[in-house]
DNA sequence: CACCAGGCAAGTA
DNA sequence: TACTTGCATGGT
């Protein structure tokens, strides 16, 4: 498993170069994102996030503030926008009563322990938990989502529907504990997922990982 | 028109 | 534990 792992990383690598994420100006940023798009189109999330900085809001105290039906409002184009309001208000309530809105006090937690505390966050699952994990605070856990599980499915190393945990561990106990290896890694994976790996056409043609 | 997108929680059996 | 359902906009 080792071997074609990184053979697969290879591959996307050359194949799609540097990928570059997460697409935020901040960690702060990263962590809104990570709400903001479960189950969402990234096209439709950045229309939400433009919303919040154009409004000048995109900030922990602002967000606190702001009125539950006005955080709706303004990030309606990400979709579930009054559930993600809510799970918005509980993170930044996690934020503010655990690590005074800091990053560096947050980014400063043994990673298994925030992991753990960041799922007892409702509206917090473990693909928004990793995706805070690693790409706002950069702590080397590797990020499943359902492009990874298509994928690996797909390519023959997971059976359909294999659960959350197993097909992270696969990563986990295959590759080097690297935060900057698992960055790029599940963000070619998302990109090969988006251009060549679509659901609605399972023959993923000129996929980069076929053929020899 | 139908289907999908970088999930999650709550309800049911 | 293993399904099922609600949440919702915007692009293809």
């Amino acid at each position: 498993m080792k071997r074609k792992l990184n053979r697969i990383f290879q591959r996307l690598y050359s194949a799609f170069g540097q990928q570059h994420w997460w697409p935020a100006e901040s960690a702060f940023e990263v962590m809104v994102g990570a709400i903001l798009t479960q189950n969402t189109s990234w096209a439709n999330v950045e229309k939400a996030l433009a919303a919040l900085k154009e409004k000048k809001l995109l900030g922990a105290g602002k967000l606190y503030k702001l009125a539950p039906r006005k955080l709706a409002f303004l990030i309606k184009s990400a979709g579930y926008y009054n559930i993600k309001a809510a799970r918005l208000k509980n993170f930044l309530k996690f934020f503010f009563d655990n690590y005074a809105a800091s990053i560096k006090t947050i980014a400063a937690v043994d990673l298994a322990v925030l992991r753990k505390q960041l799922l007892e966050v409702n509206g917090i699952g473990q693909e928004t938990a990793d995706s805070i994990l690693l790409y706002a605070l950069d702590k080397p856990i590797f990020v499943v989502d359902a492009y990874t599980k298509r994928i690996l499915f797909r390519h023959g190393l997971i059976k359909e529907g294999a659960d959350y945990s197993s097909v992270q561990d696969i990563f986990m106990r295959n590759l080097k504990v690297d935060a900057k290896l698992f960055n790029e890694y599940h963000a070619l994976l998302v990109k090969l997922g988006k251009d060549y790996c679509r659901k609605q056409d399972p023959k993923c043609e000129a996929c980069p990982l076929d053929g020899q």
